[in-house]
RNA sequence: GGCCUCGUGGCGGAGUGGUUACGCAGAGGACUGCAAAUCCUUGCACCCCAGUUCGAUUCUGGGCGAGGCCUCCA
């Protein structure tokens, strides 16, 4: 399976071919741990999620090195804590867990590697004494810098020019970097602050080093894709390669991948605007994970998605046309994916297609009338391995199907097995009044009644 | 101000120089005691203007509109 992502770096669609087929790198720039991740915070880790899977496929499951960071040490985690008054690991351990079982329930697969920022100090330090070293940086009371001047490729991933950085760049007046662009390696101690000895002084380390520092000492550069949404690409991303390039001699990443926004009413959703909503509310509200997901994958990852509750209610009625076909195959065996079909092969090369997520699910739903329209048993079988083989590789439909249209009746399910039982005897006794009575009884505790040659079933109203 | 994306039917959203995307919603039919699900059929589109072309939604230029980055941010 040719595999074509498109690379931020060139601008344009690239054949993806990894330096080492046995050793396939990745990195996806991770949460910080403050607080609770919005529903654009998961866009990352599910589309990458989606490339994850689709390079375990191609190069074998052993051979993809995926590290996912958590960033554990910065102002705002800081804030945080000091609002609380407690030491910052409480406030990082918590939202660590949290972030984990939130993203979790999007069926996001555990990265191979999930490094914390605390852990990489050392690296960090190594790095930027190193670029002092190189004459790449400079230590002055504030911290350590980067000297953006020194670096002659500095902006290739933004396409920022340095003059034109120098113009836009904000004057801050508090520091005393040489140059308004120059970037903050490394932290000068402050009371009360956590603080680490460095031979550059006392201090924590900025931002970019973190990143740039957990690629080396996980993966070690240079890395097949670099991930990360695409407000990461300035200046995080770029000075993330000045570092890791300067210091190291050789580019940091060969592909750059960078995820589109998720707006709110045609407007950007960030922390900063407040107007996000958590995964973690989305789910509390009874959405399943799952239609998330897909709500997330229902756009490419490149283009902005605007988010909304009739988003969310469509995907769920997608996912109900597709976990209806697989519910409707329940009692056939479920066997192995030997020649695929066009369908499949399709969805396939649409996701190896520089991650064409909605072309994929247009393919699953082909596969999903297959299955509806399939009458012998075997060709049933088939059509059923390939919709779940399908799903799999998008990371969907693999709850069980029953379970999807009953889920959001938890301990009620039992009371309507009984009334349907009720109805159905009703019915039996060809006593219609009382089977249609019962059925508006159903119907407005949201359950829809199905009669079949096999008995009555039900399932949640879409 | 500089850099960059985008503008597809009622909604979401792919794609293409000339052929049905797909899903949701709608309409008709089959099936059903009635329904639902399912199947079949079906209506609805490519921001505006100019250019290139036999032919443009799809390429080029201009316009209008929306959004993002330039500061923490997925």
């Amino acid at each position: 399976m040719q595999i074509s992502l498109f690379n931020t770096l060139t601008r344009r669609k690239e054949a993806f071919a990894p330096s080492d087929p046995k050793r396939v790198t990745m990195y996806v720039c991770g949460p910080t741990v403050y607080n609770y991740a919005h529903i654009g915070n998961a866009r990352p880790p599910v589309v990458f999620d989606v490339l994850f899977r689709l390079l375990r496929r191609t190069y074998g499951a052993d051979a993809v090195l995926y590290a996912r960071n958590y960033t554990d040490i910065d102002d705002k985690i800081i804030a945080a804590a000091a609002a609380g008054n407690v030491p910052i690991e409480t406030i990082t351990e918590k939202f660590k867990a949290i972030y984990d079982a939130d993203i979790g329930a999007l069926g996001v697969l555990a990265p191979t590697h999930s490094p914390q920022a605390t852990q990489h100090v050392d690296g960090m330090i190594a790095v930027i004494q190193k670029l002092i070293d190189a004459g790449a940086a400079y230590a002055v009371s504030s911290g350590v810098y980067f000297a953006v001047a020194k670096d002659n490729d500095y902006g290739k991933l933004s396409g920022r020019s340095q003059d034109e950085l120098q113009a836009g760049a904000r004057v801050e007046g508090e520091d005393d970097k040489r140059n308004a662009s120059d970037f903050a390696l490394w932290k000068a101690a402050k009371p009360g602050e956590p603080a680490w000895d460095a031979p550059f002084g006392r201090g924590r380390p900025g931002w970019h080093i973190e990143c740039s520092a957990m690629i080396e000492s996980e993966l070690g550069s240079p890395i097949d894709i670099h991930g990360g949404g695409i407000d990461l690409v300035f200046p995080h991303h770029e000075n993330e390669i000045a570092q890791s390039e300067t210091a190291h001699g050789h580019a940091l990443a060969r592909v750059w991948m960078h995820n589109g926004f998720l707006s709110i009413n045609s407007e950007k959703m960030s922390k900063s605007l407040g107007n996000f909503i958590t995964v973690h509310e989305l789910l509390e509200q009874g959405w399943v994970g799952e239609t998330l997901r897909y709500a997330l994958l229902s756009a490419h990852y490149k283009a902005p998605l605007d988010f909304s509750n009739d988003l969310l209610a469509q995907s769920q009625a997608s996912l109900d046309r597709l976990y209806g076909a697989v519910l409707r195959l329940k009692h056939v065996p479920l066997i192995e994916v030997k020649d695929a079909s066009a369908p499949l092969k399709a969805l396939e090369a649409a996701i190896a297609d520089d991650l064409n997520t909605p072309a994929a699910i247009a393919e699953l739903f082909a596969l999903a009338t297959a299955a509806n329209t399939a009458t012998r048993t075997d060709l049933q079988a088939k059509a059923k391995a390939e919709l779940l083989a399908g799903g799999a590789m998008l990371g969907v439909l693999q709850g069980d199907a029953e379970q999807w249209f009953r889920a959001s009746f938890g301990e009620a399910a039992a009371e309507i097995d009984a009334l349907v039982a009720e109805r159905a005897a009703a019915r039996a006794a060809k006593n219609f009044a009382v089977a249609d009575r019962l059925r508006g009884v159903l119907a407005e505790k949201g359950v829809e009644v199905m009669d079949n040659a096999a008995g009555s079933t039900w399932r949640r109203k879409g």
